[in-house]
RNA sequence: GCCGUCGUGGCUUAGCGGUAUAGCGGCUGAUUCGUAAUCAGCAGGCCGAGGGUUCAAUUCCCUCCGACGGCUCCA
């Protein structure tokens, strides 16, 4: 593909580049038809991203709706057919700002002022449009062959809440009309694979006006909720964890004590008991601190490992909120472990290793990153990059690539964050390591070692899951409603053909039900393809057990799973299956 | 919290200044019918809440609540 880079010179872009230079250009045009239909408009930052490109646009009085993005798309398909030339110029520092003056651009000309002094200063024009850019773009417009607006929003200008909130215009673009299509076809998979939507279908939870952002788990939800912690509990017995449960409402000195209150206040539910001040948790590891401080503690018990099914609460902002992937109130598959300096690498592999295991039993694959220490933190700069230094160092010698994400730790402590991505490539932030030096120094904890010296406990706080609420979320949409047999709220139903049968369905129902396998009988007086069609898009039963004279005659079931495949067996062969099946979690 | 859109029976939805459609689901009856919808009947809605304009508001205006798409933030 042929670009034009801003030293006016034209060349082969890089493959792996293409679609950036595509959706960059993209944005260029769509700032000139903006500015066609909307000559005040002002321009803030329009670049290319991962899914496509935006351009962020001050329109002052104007609002935009949605019925406008068509006039928009279609002006972009007029600059499109003029086929106009991209030709780049270089300005100096004054005379960028000048142009830019004249052209009625204060964030253009704010962004010069950002840049390095030496930067040198490219403009990329096309017709009437004249746009501050580094390039390269297309060289003519016409080569802009598959795009579409997919929508409007607000954006703060640069991103910061504190900056006014310009309209920002979404599009994407590829270099085929197939290639948009595949894209557009995905988003739409995405809708379908909806948790929310699912989640009403299948009746695994609900939300009510009287409380946003507080999820009820409804009892076909309530079944992957435990299955789920079934799992759990076997996994942290295994691993030498012991569990607790702490207060969910606690007096404000704990959290004035643990740095909540300077730090977390504004996520955190207050209230008033007997004229004091207590915090609702937003998180569980003062009382795990608590329950560590209850007694005292010698090297030999080290490391402690406290593991807490805790529900926390945090206020988030209700724009925010989002089905089950952003709720105020969600449990945590916690535990902290208290430790000695020396058991820090070993530990934090430890902790990877079963968070490994359980995203693979799932099939997710992920990515990891650590995140250091933030403005808002407290604590040494010497225990953070001794902490930070603790993270590291347990990757590396894991061998386990990971990128770094600046500023972007606990107030108590650097992180490893586990981005695990699922089946429509979408990635999502759910286990997460926390190395803490502080939470043990605000409490003042010890033990003994064995020269019979007090010593300070070093910290980790962790999840697996990371919220059980999320994860079951990601769960639905990665297996489009069609859990694995051990999660599925209903693992087999049997589907009556005709009521001459029914003694046998209801012989099969009664075994499978001893055996501890949720399942049910449909004996409705409907035809087979009706029952089918509830169970398997509807229920979305892994297994439709259908009984009609036929089995009776043979003594036989016929099983049909949710791909449509039927075989026959005998009972107890389907028994064995589904026991195997449920109980090694296939 | 901010920008935009939206809010009609359990779900999906039609409609519009004169108190409201239809399908699915539910119930009842008939049908006993082998792998994605058998037929008929019935029930079910203070059209998100409050206020205003009007002879009259589900429909127009305002406020609030909630949802959705983004932004900021995050498990």
């Amino acid at each position: 593909m042929k670009v034009i880079y801003n030293d006016g010179k034209t060349g082969e872009c890089p493959k792996e580049e293409e679609l950036h230079v595509i959706r960059h250009t993209a944005a260029h045009v769509l700032a000139q038809a903006v500015k066609r239909l909307y000559p005040h408009a002002a321009f803030g930052y329009g670049p290319a991203t991962e899914k496509g490109f935006y351009y962020d646009i001050d329109l002052g009085d104007t609002k935009l709706s949605d019925s406008d993005l068509a006039a928009i798309e279609q002006e972009m398909r007029e600059i499109v057919k003029a086929n106009l030339p991209i030709k780049p110029f270089i300005l100096s520092r004054d005379d960028a700002v000048k142009l830019m003056t004249e052209r009625n651009e204060p964030y253009k000309i704010e962004h010069i002022r950002d840049l390095d002094e030496n930067e040198p200063l490219s403009f990329f024009e096309q017709g009437e449009y004249i746009d501050m850019c580094t390039g390269p773009h297309l060289t003519y417009t016409k080569t802009l062959k598959a795009f579409k607006i997919t929508g409007l929003s607000g954006a703060y200008w640069k991103n910061d809440s504190k900056n006014k909130m310009l309209t920002r215009i979404n599009g994407t673009a590829f270099s085929t009309g197939k290639e948009l299509e595949d894209f557009l076809k995905l988003q739409e998979e995405a809708e379908r694979r909806d948790h929310r939507k699912i989640g009403k279908e299948m009746n695994l939870f609900m939300f009510s006006d009287e409380g946003p952002g507080f999820p009820f788990f409804l009892p076909n939800g309530m079944i992957i909720k435990n299955a789920l912690i079934d799992y759990w509990h076997e996994l942290h017995t295994r691993s030498g964890y012991q569990e607790i449960a702490t207060p969910l409402i606690m007096n404000r000195r704990l959290w004035e004590t643990s740095g909540h209150w300077d730090h977390y206040k504004d996520n955190m539910y207050a209230t008033r008991i007997d004229d004091e001040d207590y915090c609702i948790k937003p998180m569980n590891c003062p009382g795990g601190v608590m329950v560590f401080a209850n007694e005292p503690h010698s090297y030999r018990e080290l490391p402690m490992r406290l593991a807490e099914l805790g529900v926390v609460h945090r206020h988030e902002l209700k724009g925010t909120l989002h089905g089950l992937f952003r709720v105020r109130c969600f449990t945590q598959d916690d535990a902290h472990i208290f430790m000695r300096k020396s058991q820090i690498t070993e530990e934090i592999a430890g902790v990877i290793r079963l968070i490994n295991e359980v995203y693979t039993k799932f099939g997710f694959e992920y990515a990891l990153e650590l995140s250091t220490r933030p403005e808002n933190s407290m604590g040494s700069d010497e225990d953070w990059e001794a902490a930070t230094y603790g993270l590291k160092h347990a990757l590396d010698q894991l061998n386990l690539p990971y990128t770094i994400n600046e500023g972007d730790g606990a107030f108590y402590g650097p992180k490893i964050d586990f981005h695990l991505k699922d089946c429509l490539g979408r990635t999502w932030q759910c286990g997460t390591i926390q190395l803490d030096f502080q939470m043990p120094i605000n409490f003042d904890l010890s033990y003994v070692d064995e020269n019979d010296d007090r010593q300070r406990p070093i910290m980790i706080h962790r999840v697996c899951f990371g919220s059980i609420e999320r994860f079951i979320g990601i769960l639905t949409e990665h297996f489009a409603g069609r859990f694995p047999v051990w999660l599925a709220p209903l693992q087999a139903k049997v589907l009556l053909v005709s009521k001459k049968s029914e003694n046998y369905a209801q012989e099969i129902t009664t075994m499978l039900k001893d055996a501890k396998i949720r399942c049910e009988l449909d004996n409705r007086n409907e035809k087979i393809g009706y029952m089918i069609r509830q169970a398997q898009y509807t229920e979305r039963v892994p297994y439709m057990i259908i009984i009609g004279e036929k089995e009776l005659e043979d003594h036989t079931v016929s099983i049909r799973t949710r791909d449509s495949q039927t075989v026959t067996m005998t009972p107890e062969e389907f028994l064995t299956k589904i026991k195997y099946e449920v109980e090694n979690r296939v």
